[in-house]
DNA sequence: CGGTATCCAATTTGATACTG
DNA sequence: CAGTATCAAATTGGATACCG
């Protein structure tokens, strides 16, 4: 998270949410907070060792936070910081733009 | 490109353009139409290889077109279609939050 | 110039087992 | 439950050479 960032905006973005999954673990953050065995679950396809390494760049990245309940069994849930829900209209567009190639693809 | 399309119209883009490269493809291409070499100048580390195989799959998902001039020395240009360039909103709403996210940081 | 082919190194991923 | 550790397998990436 200290690398250097790129003069390209764009870029900057990449870097930080440049990965499909680091994409739709934000999806479903979006809709608020989550616990780790939620997001496995919603996430469809993901492993757990993937799973854990992207949400600790993104925790380093600022974009959610990471709290965990001293209880047994264990808990631990996910939250998206202010900077993370503020990629939503990233995804606004993304999720319009699917809508539409689908679309498109049935005429 | 006849791969089943997932429900998830995010994941829809994903599959599209899901990888770091194709986006800064796109982003050179929305200025206008550019040949293979000027496409390699300006997305800034990329290889040959990585820069071909990208932009064949975006050509199969029919965001760009390839248009090759029978000269000497050859000379092949790409262009997005109507497709490609509806990703440009995208493509904004990336730039701005990461304009954003630079700002931020400097405070 | 704009590729393809080949080979090899590096990175990523998957599967499984184990643990606080 | 939510991980970490380990090792093998698969995918990706770089370097180089060659071609129409």
């Amino acid at each position: 998270m200290t690398d250097k960032l790129p003069a390209c905006p764009v870029e900057i973005t990449l870097q930080l949410i440049g990965n499909k999954w680091k994409v739709l673990i934000l999806r479903d953050l979006l809709d608020g907070t989550k616990r780790f065995g939620e997001l496995k679950k919603s996430v469809t396809g993901i492993t757990q060792k993937v799973l854990t390494s992207n949400l600790r760049s993104m925790e380093e990245s600022d974009l959610v936070t990471r709290e965990v309940f001293p209880e047994v069994p264990p808990r631990v849930e996910y939250t998206l910081t202010e900077i993370g829900y503020s990629l939503k209209p990233i995804l606004d567009s993304m999720a319009v733009w699917g809508y539409e190639y689908k679309s498109r693809l049935n005429k």
